[in-house]
DNA sequence: ACTGAAACTTTCATTTC
DNA sequence: GAAATGAAAGTTTCAGT
């Protein structure tokens, strides 16, 4: 992972659809040495993969919402299971552990406030070991962006 | 957006590089109307761009933070001012606006623990109206994915 | 007028050197 | 790193609903 292969995923995380050739052009390499890292990268799981970025409310998603998880113990057994049903909730977009107070933060979208109170009453609730569900609503998204900051 | 277009959208979020005849198949679609779609798509702003998915800490990242703002109060010159500095931080990947008693949540990447001090003395505290600034390093990912729940 | 099909042109990825 | 070959992808045009 040298200074081209940054390059390299920067302009791919800018452009997910560029061609080799134009990447080749960017970080002035030709095209068949630069399609190798490309490759590299994704082998190597530098590359996870490639994605459309779409507008959830547009998509018919009108709410993006913070969800805090708190389990109330940290038993293995309870860890796993939160995290196996975790899995199959297709709201859930994202699960991170924390570090401070709370376990887990969620990102979720549905496409309605009610459809949010349904999602906590039907998926999270249930799961045994929830304690604390602290939910912050997004009302505005002030930046947004993929490409990872150059290092140095 | 009907459904066929909610099947192209996340078609294209599962992976973004895939061709216009190849999603042409998975949504029963001939070639030349899904191509359609997705420019319209694309155009209307349905489908804002296409990403490489990058792993943060192969990258040299290897710290990802939630970090929660508040600010002092929220006449329309100070939140224009953050919001302004905030675009030309490059480690701030992402920052929403949030319902509660946090103003902000901002993700941002850093290489190590060092350099996270350094970005929240040097960028952050330096902007006025900063009162308080809750941090929750992110120490593992339980789940990520690009692609919407499906509706109905 | 919108959708589906087909042919042609151009461009990209692959492989060999 | 360059060149040649093979394969698609995009565009355009036409037909049908």
């Amino acid at each position: 992972m040298d200074v081209k292969d940054r390059q390299i995923i920067r302009a791919l995380q800018e452009n997910g659809r560029q061609t080799n050739s134009e990447i080749a052009d960017l970080v002035n390499l030709s095209p068949s040495p630069c399609l190798r890292r490309i490759r590299n990268l994704e082998k190597s799981g530098a590359i996870r993969g490639y994605s459309a970025d779409a507008d959830p409310v547009m998509y018919g998603l009108s709410e993006t919402v913070f969800v805090r998880i708190k389990l109330e113990c940290h038993n293995k057994d309870g860890v796993k299971q939160f995290e196996q049903k975790i899995q199959n909730i297709d709201e859930i977009l994202e699960c991170h552990l924390l570090t401070g107070p709370m376990d887990y933060q969620l990102k979720v979208v549905v496409p309605n406030m009610v459809s949010y109170e349904n999602f906590i009453r039907r998926s999270l609730h249930p799961i045994p070991g929830v304690v604390t569900i602290d939910t912050c609503f997004v009302y505005g998204t002030i930046k947004k962006k993929a490409a990872f900051p150059e290092l140095g």
